[in-house]
DNA sequence: ATGTGGCGGGG
DNA sequence: GTGTACGCCACAT
């Protein structure tokens, strides 16, 4: 037996003799030359929960169904105690095969934690965490250097305990961007028809290029016979040098899909993953998002859209916000002409293609730091992580805090029960339009975190409303009046107070800190704390949420328009006339008394 | 007011 | 893959 600690950057599961081997990826912390590393473990299995009727009986009919292999389980279920059963199933697609036949069950009164795929379920449950280090116990069982189509060596490690989570440092990671280039002569390029006539590649560890078919006076630029090598060259710089993370600009939806289009026309296997398997394409709703085993891609297009708010999101528009230099640009209808007609003009396309691999880098650098660090809180996988809404990343939150607090989670609204609550709607915060002129000497007032704040201190959790009334202690929202209990503490306003104090915590050693790459670490860890508080507040007003309660929702905004129109009350009296007011804010002039 | 359709980014 | 989902705006009715 051997230990093993590595960074996990991302997890998956395959089947083997009928049964699921989870695999975790990742290579050892600080050793940006070790090789990747992937460990198996044979020994989680499948489950649901079943709330019974009769727990008795329904063990028994889950009995008759061939399912034997259940426990006896006391979980709250939003507060309450209850007596459930923990339903294991042989492989995790027999979860959905199987969860209608168990739910029409006589004795079923509920099935819940049905739809949790089952490598975020093996992450809550073992406590890991994406990003962070873990550390496994087994052995070695290969120390590859052949492993499919793959030119580095690999070492594979089965489990024989649960891997352990270990606080640890930020990791050091691997990236590499990537931008091609297309000869597009008519409207936008076609897979069919375009060729790919550059890739241009940065990265945080010395490669910095420009493969092309065309030669050049620039040292980037690296010169490859065709068009098939250009594409081979790129897998084979991916193969050798196993980044940890790509990153590219919409390459979900256009880089990775041109390249895979153009392989296949050319008979190429986009070999990219670690364990040699080929690049895929996962549909998610509207959007495609490009997937390999092994390394992370994220597309920085969707965390700009989420981090800042543009009127547009080209990668210009984007470089020009986060640092405020233009960066040259070449219209997309002309580019084809910069190629063809070469010389001093393709010598020109050549420094766009760096200069668009190298601006993506520096975004990269920019806000992957605080993306990282979401993905060590929330603790699914980057990559997913990478492409959910704020609303998803609560949730997969709560779902893991549920876990902890030993709660069973709300299951997925129905699709009727979807559409009743949007009709529902909730009146959102106090807004006083602006008074029209030109104001001076303006004052400015806000409330620092005022939803979260509102959570925690009148204690708003689908747990704590009260439904009918008791004679116990609770405080009631003004106008709406919902109550919700004074004790116990309900489930998200704890959650919501540890990610506070966790933070106020990381502030105080921060004020202490003279390190100042302690402090960047630091500074970006409260970050991601404020963020994820300040949207806790939405999964109670988001109609496709678990922990949907509008009683919740409009108690607090109701609360916090009580809260700041008497704070402007207040402010009238010290002689403040109030100009305008949004939410959690005012500004205000001085007029005297 | 309500419904439907298209689009974002990329070259 | 314990799949399958956005949110906004323009335009029409």
């Amino acid at each position: 037996m051997e230990t093993k600690k590595f960074v996990l950057l991302d997890i998956d599961y395959v089947t083997e003799n009928n049964k699921p081997v989870v695999r975790l990826f990742g290579r050892e912390c600080g050793n940006s030359s070790a090789e990747p590393i992937i460990a198996l473990d044979k020994n989680f299995k499948p489950y649901i929960y079943v709330i019974p009727n009769d727990m008795h009986l329904c063990i028994q009919q889950l009995d008759e169904m061939d399912i034997k292999n259940v426990e006896k389980l006391t979980k709250k279920d939003l507060g309450k105690k209850k007596e459930i059963i923990k339903a294991y199933l042989n492989h995790p697609q027999d979860v959905p095969k199987l969860r209608d036949k168990i739910r029409s069950l006589s004795e079923v009164k509920e099935i819940r934690e049905h739809d949790i795929p089952f490598y975020r379920r093996y992450l809550i449950d073992n406590g890991i965490f994406p990003m962070a280090e873990v550390e496994v116990t087994g052995k070695c069982v290969s120390e590859s250097s052949n492993v499919s189509s793959k030119a580095s060596a690999i070492c594979i490690f089965e489990m024989k305990e649960p891997p352990k989570h270990l606080e640890s440092e930020f990791p050091d990671l691997k990236v590499l961007s990537f931008d091609i280039e297309v000869r597009n002569p008519k409207g936008m390029p076609r897979p069919e028809v375009d060729e790919i006539i550059m890739i241009g590649l940065s990265s945080n560890f010395g490669l910095h290029k420009v493969i092309s078919t065309a030669d050049s006076s620039f040292d980037f630029v690296e010169t490859v016979p065709s068009e098939r090598e250009i594409i081979k060259r790129f897998l084979e710089i991916v193969n050798s040098e196993n980044p940890d993370l790509i990153v590219g600009y919409n390459s979900d939806n256009f880089d990775f899909p041109y390249i895979n289009d153009r392989a296949k026309k050319l008979g190429i296997s986009l070999a990219l993953g670690v364990d040699g398997s080929v690049l895929k394409f996962m549909r998610r709703g509207f959007a495609s998002a490009a997937f390999i085993r092994g390394i992370i891609h994220v597309d920085l297009y969707l965390l700009m859209r989420r981090y800042i708010r543009l009127d547009r999101y080209t990668l210009e528009r984007v470089y020009k916000e986060l640092f405020g230099e233009e960066k040259k640009d070449i219209d997309g209808d002309k580019l084809w002409k910069y190629w063809d007609e070469g010389g001093k003009k393709l010598e020109m396309l050549f420094e766009y293609s760096m200069d668009d691999a190298v601006a993506t880098s520096k975004i990269g650098e920019k806000i992957l730091p605080l993306n990282m660090e979401i993905t060590r809180i929330v603790g699914q996988p980057f990559f997913d992580v990478a492409r959910m809404a704020s609303g998803q990343l609560v949730e997969w939150f709560l779902i893991r805090k549920a876990f902890e607090y030993n709660e069973i989670i709300p299951n997925k609204p129905s699709q009727s029960e979807h559409s009743r609550r949007r009709t529902e709607r909730i009146v959102g915060g106090y807004v006083k339009e602006p008074e029209k002129g030109l104001h001076e000497n303006i004052v400015a007032f806000d409330f620092r975190s005022l939803y979260p704040s509102i959570i925690i201190s009148k204690n708003v959790s689908p747990d704590t409303l009260i439904k009918k009334r008791t004679g116990e202690e609770c405080y009631t929202a003004p106008e709406v009046g919902f109550q919700f209990l004074k004790e116990p503490k309900g489930f998200v306003p704890s959650v919501i107070g540890r990610l506070l104090e966790e933070r106020a915590r990381i502030k105080r050693i921060m004020k202490e800190s003279n390190d100042p790459g302690e402090y960047k670490i630091m500074n970006v860890q409260q970050e991601a704390l404020k963020r994820l508080a300040n949207t806790m507040y939405g999964v109670y007003g988001f109609s496709r949420f678990r922990w949907y309660c509008i009683e919740c929702a409009d108690s607090i905004t109701a609360w916090g328009r009580d809260y700041i129109k008497k704070t402007i009350k207040k402010a009238e009296k010290y002689g403040f006339h109030t100009i305008y007011a949004d939410t959690d804010g005012f500004y205000a002039v001085y007029k005297g008394l």
